[in-house]
DNA sequence: AACAAGACCTGCATGC
DNA sequence: TGCATGCAGGTCTTGT
């Protein structure tokens, strides 16, 4: 489910909760996610007060006040939603709660692609899922100089390494997808072969599609809700994702069938092959 | 070292 | 209605 702007939004819902609360009760209803609990999870959870709940990437990183971190990836179909009491009974996907803060939040993931784990808050950039990560789209210094340096040499197409965790941190199916389009850059291009004008295009239309997506709460098609239950919207301003067949906006590309949809790495690609060379 | 393909797991829409 | 197939906001591991 969630790319950057969708961790962002839940982000933004924890912090208004958690931060400057005690985790009361912690109850872990299965072992295991996508990887296992770190032993006593629970316990471990449990009498501590959060700091702060941050984002690298698409993990939300809660800083507790033992020094430790809660370390959180909602993988495809992961949502972290308030309520005032408990789920009774608990649903089917249901694995994680968290009472606290006078509520309570209920990690909820069908696929079980999601994962948590506990980091001591001084080697959070050493850890194993953090360490490799490329630089955050948002901050300040990405620029398409930065962005040239990290496609620099590379032939796989454009679309799969900006999926790449390593290269660009954050970015995922949709926002790669409306991203190559607002550049006008088509998704096969080899990664290492764009000019200098298409990687400031690209570079300005990464960050101002993830701005605009958090901005609207991030994308609600299938999984996504906020933490208020809330759903986002900007799968409303969707250019290109999932709109095979149909018009791009303001094109004439329908006349020649509209959006296209290939397969690259697995995965779908959609765009304008009329719009991005 | 870089890249592609397969694996993980469940739910839903579609078509026969 | 029932069943098979394909698809889904991700990423880790394996093999070339």
């Amino acid at each position: 489910m969630p790319e950057l702007p969708e961790v962002e939004t839940v982000r933004r819902g924890l912090a208004q909760v958690w931060e400057g609360f005690r985790f009361e009760r912690v109850i872990a209803r299965r072992p295991d996610l996508r990887l296992p609990l770190p032993a006593r999870f629970a316990e471990r959870l449990e009498g501590r007060r959060v700091e702060q709940v941050a984002r690298r990437a698409k993990y939300l990183l809660v800083g507790l006040d033992d020094g430790m971190v809660l370390l959180a990836h909602l993988g495809m179909s992961g949502r972290m939603v308030i309520s005032a009491a408990p789920p009774d009974p608990p649903g089917r996907h249901d694995h994680v709660e968290f009472h606290g803060g006078g509520a309570v939040v209920t990690y909820s993931d069908p696929r079980r692609f999601g994962l948590m784990d506990l980091a001591e808050a001084g080697a959070i950039k050493r850890h194993p899922l953090i360490a490799g990560l490329g630089p955050e789209p948002l901050a300040e210094d990405f620029d398409a100089d930065l962005l040239a340096a990290r496609l620099r040499g590379r032939t796989t197409s454009i679309k799969a390494a900006l999926l790449d965790q390593r290269l660009v941190a954050g970015l995922g199916n949709i926002y790669v997808c409306e991203a190559l389009f607002r550049a006008g850059v088509a998704p096969d291009r080899a990664a290492g072969s764009l000019g200098p004008e298409s990687l400031t295009l690209l570079a300005d239309s990464i960050k101002t599609v993830l701005t605009e997506a958090i901005a609207a709460g991030g994308s609600s098609l299938r999984d996504h809700v906020r933490p208020s239950g809330e759903i986002g919207y900007f799968q409303l301003g969707f250019a290109v994702y999932g709109r095979e067949g149909e018009p791009c906006p303001g094109c004439d590309c329908a006349a020649e069938g509209g959006v296209r949809r290939i397969v690259q790495a697995g995965r779908s690609t959609f765009f304008c092959a009329r719009k991005q060379h």
